[in-house]
DNA sequence: CTTGACATTCCAGCTTAGTGGAAGGTGTAC
DNA sequence: GTACACCTTCCACTAAGCTGGAATGTCAAG
């Protein structure tokens, strides 16, 4: 199979297939007489996992350790559980920080909402967004 | 004030001004005799704006937006408020795709909690991540 | 006179996951 | 023989927000 067919079933494109061949995500491709790039099935179902375990939110550089592990002949098992907690301690993070910007925002909007433009000072940029002081030091010059 | 007083005062570094300055998100400092940079106090509230804004979560750019609004000489609240609302809006699309994530890790983890390495098929790379055939396409590669 | 803390400019690199495009080779059909 | 699709490599570039470092200049103290 050309890289084109591959590109075609797998869903990624020629471009990104040469690029995980050339981080190392991808074995170095067996070539043809003429240079073309030759996969098999096998790298059909590498492919496979690499969309799975992208859609589990790991990034290339995880994915990658995780076929090195299986390709050292281990099973990456416990790895990958590990992973997968360290996962979702830092996507339950992120979700609180976005939560707390979005009580921010809330609070900032409904203050814009009950603004009117006449009121801004012209000492500042803006006084929907400059309503909170958010440091000591700034503290005297946020009037 | 020297860029160093400001970086002290303001929390920026140095480094991080003479940015802001390269990508107009501040004005071009005055200059002393020897060409060190000379602030007054506008540009420690034109920072402290800036802080607030970021922490507002409006990206650099925006910013820059609003600064150039309210230097044109008209009062930004109504792109604020746009901005805002269009903010309130992606955060929520990004909490809502998190969220989706999470409960997708929480479902391979309680998964890969039942699992034994044994029961691993060496045909894979990782039975726990392989477990949602993710697309028809890769169907026939994933047992 | 030298040391040290500051300042200047400019260029490079970081992160992630690719994409775009140029210049060229290959293979098949008309 | 020439069009056209496909393949190759390589280099540059994207977003965002900086940070590091080199080479050099300035200024005050001892």
């Amino acid at each position: 199979m050309k890289i084109g067919e591959l590109a075609e079933i797998s869903g990624f494109s020629t471009k990104t297939l040469r690029f995980y061949e050339s981080i190392g995500l991808m074995p170095a491709a067996n070539r043809e007489a003429n240079g073309y790039r030759s996969y098999q099935d096998d790298s059909l179902r590498r492919l496979a996992f690499i969309s799975n375990a992208q859609s589990a939110g790991l990034s290339l550089k995880e994915i990658g350790e995780i076929l090195a592990i299986r390709s050292s002949g281990v099973t990456p098992c416990e790895h990958v559980y590990q992973l997968l907690l360290a996962h979702r301690e830092s996507i339950e993070a992120k979700i609180a920080e976005l939560e707390d910007l979005q009580s921010e925002l809330a609070s900032l909007i409904s203050y814009a909402e009950s603004f009117s433009p006449e009121s801004c000072d012209d000492g500042q940029v803006c006084s929907i967004l400059s309503r909170k002081p958010n440091s000591v030091k700034f503290a005297k010059f946020q009037h």
